[in-house]
DNA sequence: TTTT
DNA sequence: TTTT
């Protein structure tokens, strides 16, 4: 088992990438309050979400910097070779579900994607507005998919 | 809301030791079981688990490389300065519960500490069995307390 | 391990009570839209939550039908005998945790109470205003106390 | 969201039966060690799992009285006429996932079905072994299925 | 490097 | 760097 839960605000605006077989990958970071801070500032800690296909762009169609959301997901260790050749690890949270907290009806979408994206990744979401962060499709979702082990695009 | 949830194997032996003004800090790696490895072999990921004061001393005590344990945290950035001067960051699990697993009757220990530890660092539990992991007392627990924000010694 | 995590909007106004050695308890139904409705209706579950002590005083001041919430609590089963002499049983939720969402600043709620309540229940929360939900104060929580055994008053 | 998370022992095999549309549903009670019962016994709550599909399969096939497992699902009111009439209700986990503890390597199996599973409910893994509980097929596992709709068979 |  |  391997689950993580946070609820916090998008530090980023998320960014949206292809890979090359046209997979889209969501990356943002997450501002999640800290508990108790000592000095009773309220100081938060940031987390990097990643999030795959229709996730992604609902993602990439809906969230922007301060969208506050609730994040189900699991951890994972990537590794990756810094500029002074040693490998270097991070921790980043990879997304199974996402839920639009705020004012307006809370959202859902899961990490699902059933039909076939295609490989230049035009999304058939991509002129969804942005700004002003209506309800996406509420997601069809009957199976989700293997995160790609391709390399993520950043 | 910041929760992680891991179930898995100590990848090695606990490391406690005792921050200044005598509270202990555990930290370990756990062997968390992939899911779903693509290649089909039974691949893991590795985390960094830190426990503090009497759930720290229960996981010196009780723990071994290879012990079958449930983790209930939360995630933690936390920032050091490399050899290079720069700032580097590790993502860990500060466990606020630990639940043994296995054959023997399950464990349950809160991270909570009624009495003052010795600033030495000896703990009254310091001679318990480690290599015959009883179930080490069953944690009184009520009460739990703020992780120092002194530096963790490693 | 016993974790439940629910996400949705009270259905009904917190209802505090005082039990004879003048805890708190507070209790409400919370409304959690199911994820996938067949008819896609936007359905709910409704369960049954618990607050006790100073959790329930901020529940009592600070919620009301409507409030978004996340709730990190554990499943209970309670028996009582119906009015028919048989045994019934209902599984409620108590909360640990209670964090407020929505537009303005989140509040965080600890089920933790430092001081002695006055028997007669009298909080020194109980001013607040309750339809302008305004920040709690941020709960100063450090420790948790033990749920009563005694009987829940409703 | 609706999250649960227990970790417990089987109170009682695994009743397996089949709906109308030969969907297998397994059903059993859990019982959860309480944290803190007053009376220092280690008391335990009972939960009432249940599981769908390819997961009721290989709790029917893997499970039995004792076992240990961990158990990842939601919350769901089900609701019923008793005999005299009235309504009554009761809640229940379902899994999304279980995992099987103890001391032989942990299994893993997803609520999943790739197949079709004839309507007679004739498993294709019905005659596996049950009181030697080995690893079941590790779970192709791409999809997940909507719990059905139809009547509980029990 | 950061959100409200 | 790694557990079963």
């Amino acid at each position: 088992m391997n689950k993580v839960i946070l609820a916090g605000r998008l530090a980023t605006d998320p960014e949206v990438r292809y890979t090359q077989t046209g997979k889209a990958v969501a990356s943002f970071r997450l501002a999640v309050n800290k508990r108790f801070s000592r000095d009773q500032q309220n100081t938060a800690d940031f987390f990097t979400i990643i999030a795959w296909q229709k996730l992604a762009e609902i993602c990439g169609n809906n969230l922007v910097k301060g969208s506050q959301i609730l994040v189900d997901g699991y951890l994972q260790v990537r590794n990756y070779d810094a500029q002074d050749g040693s490998k270097r690890y991070v921790t980043e949270v990879v997304a199974n579900d996402i839920e639009f907290m705020g004012s307006r009806p809370a959202n859902h979408a899961d990490n699902n994607y059933a039909g076939t994206p295609s490989a230049s990744g035009t999304s058939s979401q991509s002129t969804a507005p942005k700004n002003q962060p209506a309800a996406s499709s509420p997601a069809s979702s009957f199976g989700s998919e293997l995160p790609p082990d391709e390399e993520i695009p950043f």
